[in-house]
RNA sequence: GGGCCCGUAGCUCAGUGGAUAGAGCGGCUGCCUUCUAAGCAGCGGGUCACAGGUUCGAAUCCUGUCGGGCCCGCCA
């Protein structure tokens, strides 16, 4: 990768100006090698003089003079380097270099772009981990979007990814049991007895129609039941049909989890107690007002908060303070959560306990998205009869299909509020963006499918003269395609998979026009070779940078 | 009242302290006898919310103000 040699041939330029007293500077400045604002600049720049300027006494060009003097490149791969503007060191990247990583892309195909950054450490990525009282919706779409292209970043990186979904079906949940209560009301009302729904009953059209189901499958053999069995089969009932349910979205969405975890394992197996005991001989709970506290203000959080109420039942902190403790129990080195924007006041606790309970609050790293909002035509969209004011993730599916919904998802950073345009996903028109991604892998199949039926051979890795490769889009798109690896990199290092679906349309967009002006099957036998070649490297990157989005590479569109 | 996120082109947003701040959409104008026009080229478009501060250098970091969203329970 031309940007370490860079960092460690200016380390090694700087050491040396010291030796030979040309630079006085003590302190060791971290160095930095980042892509120039304007290519015309070079492929890579160092600002290194500017930041020695100061502390050397002498002028940033001065500095950077001194350096390049001491600079020790290789020319296959650095080609030249000029000093410019303030003190810029710019870099150009010798075409030959570019023009070899064709052959090392088609060797390594799907492994182009692997790294062993993450050194087989273990981590877990948990998402979506939705209530069991409703269908998935557009949040948790975005949620289960950005979880699952992290974990393939982050797989691709070099760690052990394990993907997990946290049931929240705890017994003494009152969500859960108003959730039963709500299928039991719907149910004797399908039968055509009175029934109330309970004071926080949940009213989507869903709940009716899972008692419809019931009704179809069961009959009326609850009806004879004693009140309090009724209700726990209900509420049994009703986890279990939401929980189908969301595993029928996931599928349908391409997300699979490893592990899902349910939380009332954590009250049967005693882990809950466990962890209390934990905390309270650690000395961070005490009792106040009848109910046990967590000292979380000792870590950072604005109050303390409960972690046992009056009634002696167990809080959702206990439970997840549990669950962590057992995450890093199975061995994690680093556990990843991803929340909705409502859970962001639940950051601070959670780390608190996990502190508490002897981690490091840097192996839990909490990602907040924020909300989706869906609009056609202008409109917010409010799609979803069955669940009122919430548009289901199915629904969605069903009207842009998968590949749209995930790359919309997937656009924005994971800060940023997304407004998703139902009407644009839908388009098949070059101004969606993912029909534009995915038309260049259509364009590259078929630029393929024409070179065998027309009898051209596809060389092999090797067979053809890259060095032929000298025309400006011919070289934009090599750039494009030596930058996979770092922008993998800092994708995953920053936790940011949209950066992704940025680097997917700049590499559709190099290789669109690349076929535009470069043709790629003509009378010159060896540009034709090096071309289809250059074409199939195009192929294996589209492909990887897909697969990391969780997008399919349609052959034909 | 407090917390978190956001404020950049008409709209939606990128932008890991660096050079003349970018992309897509929308608008207008061109380009198919040639590997897929689901493509390409061109034209416009900016007080980076505002005010201070730190820095050789700030859209980026800090403080404050204003505006928007989400949240603030012994619910999950």
């Amino acid at each position: 990768m031309p940007k370490q040699i860079l960092i460690n041939a200016l380390e090694k330029a700087l050491l040396q100006a010291r030796q030979k007293g040309l630079l006085k500077n003590e302190q060791t400045a971290e160095i930095q090698v980042q892509r120039p604002s304007d290519a015309s600049f070079g492929d890579y720049s160092a600002n290194l003089a500017m930041t020695l300027a100061k502390e050397s006494g002498l002028p940033s060009r001065k500095v950077a003079e001194i350096l390049v003097a001491e600079l020790n490149l290789p020319p296959e791969v650095i080609e030249k380097t000029e000093i410019a503007g303030p003190g810029f060191i710019n870099f150009r990247v010798n075409p030959q270099w570019l023009q070899k990583t064709v052959e090392e892309i088609r060797r390594k195909g799907a492994d182009y772009g692997n790294s062993e950054t993450g050194q087989g450490q273990s981590l877990q990525v948990e998402f979506v981990s939705a209530n069991p009282t409703g269908p998935l919706h557009v949040g948790h779409g975005r949620a289960a979007a950005i979880g699952d292209s992290l974990a393939h970043l982050l797989a691709k990186v070099g760690y052990e990814v394990t993907r997990e979904y946290y049931i929240n079906d705890a017994a003494t949940s009152t969500q859960i049991r108003n959730f039963g209560a709500s299928l039991e009301a719907r149910y004797l009302q399908a039968l055509g007895k009175e029934a109330k729904m309970p004071e926080d009953g949940y009213h989507g059209e869903y709940v009716s129609d899972i008692a419809k189901e019931v009704v179809e499958k069961e009959g009326d053999r609850f009806l004879e039941m004693p009140a309090e069995e009724r209700l726990e089969q209900f509420t049994l009932l009703a986890k279990q049909k939401i929980l189908e349910g969301q595993r029928a979205d996931l599928a349908a969405f391409g997300v699979r989890h490893d592990n899902w975890f349910r939380e009332s394992s954590l009250f049967e197996s005693g882990a809950v107690e466990a962890a209390l005991n934990l905390l309270r001989e650690g000395g961070h709970t005490y009792e106040a007002e009848g109910a046990l506290w967590l000292r979380s203000t000792d870590y950072g959080d604005e109050k303390d908060r409960v972690l046992v109420r009056t009634t002696g039942i167990p809080t959702y902190l206990a439970a997840d303070a549990a669950y962590h403790h057992d995450k890093f129990i199975r061995g994690f080195d680093k556990v990843i959560d991803i929340w909705g924007p409502d859970h962001h006041g639940y950051v601070a606790r959670t780390k608190a306990a996990v502190q508490a309970l002897g981690y490091d609050a840097e192996k839990l790293e909490i990602i907040i998205h924020q909300i989706v909002r869906l609009f056609s035509g202008g409109e917010v969209v409010r799609m979803s009869k069955r669940a009122g004011d919430i548009v289901l993730l199915s629904d969605v599916l069903s009207e842009v299909g998968a590949d749209a919904a995930r790359f919309f998802f997937l656009m924005r950073s994971a800060d940023s509020h997304l407004d998703f345009d139902l009407e644009l996903a839908k388009k098949e028109t070059p101004d969606n963006p993912v029909y534009y991604v995915q038309y260049a892998h259509a364009r590259i199949c078929s630029i393929l499918r024409q070179a065998e039926e027309s009898g051209v051979k596809i060389p092999q890795p090797g067979e053809a003269d890259p060095s032929v490769l000298v025309d400006e889009r011919e070289l934009a798109l090599l750039r494009k395609l030596a930058d996979f690896p770092e922008e993998v990199e800092s994708a995953a290092a920053l936790y940011e998979p949209h950066r992704m679906t940025r680097y997917a349309q700049e590499l559709a967009n190099a290789f669109h026009l690349f076929y535009t002006d470069c043709r790629v099957l003509s009378d010159d036998t060896n540009l034709t070779k090096a071309r289809l070649s250059l074409v199939c490297a195009s192929q294996v990157v589209l492909q990887n940078c897909l697969a990391l989005l969780g997008i399919t590479a349609p052959e034909k569109m």
